[in-house]
DNA sequence: ATGTCTTATTGTATAAGA
């Protein structure tokens, strides 16, 4: 059996109901991690998702902005919702799926601060914001990874739009965006610094030659956004290295940018062969 | 500075965040 993980930043759920039931209907993911849902927790739409496949639901929203969530086919348990920065603001919510009587799969769905425009920590509080963020979480992996280690404990997903393009191909051009947020010399050391906290494998990247593109991001601002083609790879996918064996596939449902109502984000995908768990 | 989309509001135009 082959498992279907996506990740998704729908910027706004309600607004994107008729896409999530095409992507629900062209990917049949099993497991769905959604950032930018920007509602409260009351009025997120669980009735018309379960509708569509997905009854159980792990879901942390406020309201207007942000919001993270965790939709699966599969029964979800031990629901976390975590604060950084002592903000409860709707960024980071993981869930234990239980694939089978055998297979359970800890499941993460993050949404990384954007930032701002200015890459100065010190002038632009979001920048600041963005950095302690990813620094938080890179503590937290390292003191939750020594703990768990001598137990096993069971294989881990991290997934969301975590706002960073760390590799020159994860952008349309490294010249021109080196500067500019998402794709700075210091995000991209802090997030290399979480990878390696949480001894994570990019799932994505595990498929693509170091200078293979594939971008999960476009912005509203371009019309020609396909032809001009100036995307981003903003939507991770990331595993623990116990998984490396049962990854099957990883991509980008680009067609998605191109739908009505579109999110400037497109869902990113990865199979995994669920008896090598 | 600009482009566009989404949410929210001392609301039918404007601001903020992305």
């Amino acid at each position: 059996m082959v498992l279907t993980v996506a990740s998704w930043n729908v910027n706004s759920i309600r607004r994107r109901l008729a896409g999530f039931e095409a992507v629900a209907r062209e990917a049949q993911p099993d497991i769905i991690c959604l950032q930018e849902t920007k509602v409260v927790d009351e009025l997120f739409p669980a009735v018309e998702i379960a509708a569509l496949g997905y009854p159980h639901q792990a879901i942390s929203g406020i309201k207007a902005y942000n919001g993270v969530a965790i939709v699966s086919k599969f029964p979800l348990s031990d629901i976390e919702t975590m604060s950084w920065c002592g903000k409860a603001d709707g960024r980071h919510i993981f869930a234990r799926a239980t694939l089978n009587e055998a297979t359970e799969l800890e499941v993460h769905s993050l949404y990384v601060p954007a930032g701002g425009d200015k890459p100065d920590p010190l002038k632009n509080p979001k920048f600041a914001h963005k950095l302690a963020f990813l620094t938080e979480l890179t503590h937290w992996w390292a003191a939750r990874g020594s703990v768990q280690r001598p137990g096993g404990g069971p294989p881990r997903l991290l997934a969301g739009d975590f706002n960073v393009a760390p590799l020159p191909s994860d952008v349309w051009s490294h010249e021109r965006l080196k500067n500019i947020i998402t794709h700075t010399e210091i995000e991209i050391t802090h997030l290399e610094s979480l990878r390696r906290a949480g001894d994570w494998l990019d799932a994505v990247r595990h498929f693509l030659s170091e200078d293979e593109q594939l971008f999960t991001w476009w912005s509203y601002r371009a019309k020609d956004w396909e032809d001009a083609d100036r995307g981003r790879r903003l939507d991770h996918i990331w595993v623990s290295p116990d998984m490396s064996p049962a990854l099957k596939s990883a991509s980008a449902l680009k067609v998605a940018r191109d739908w009505d109502l579109p999110s400037d984000h497109v869902p990113v995908l990865v199979e995994i062969d669920e008896k090598l768990i």
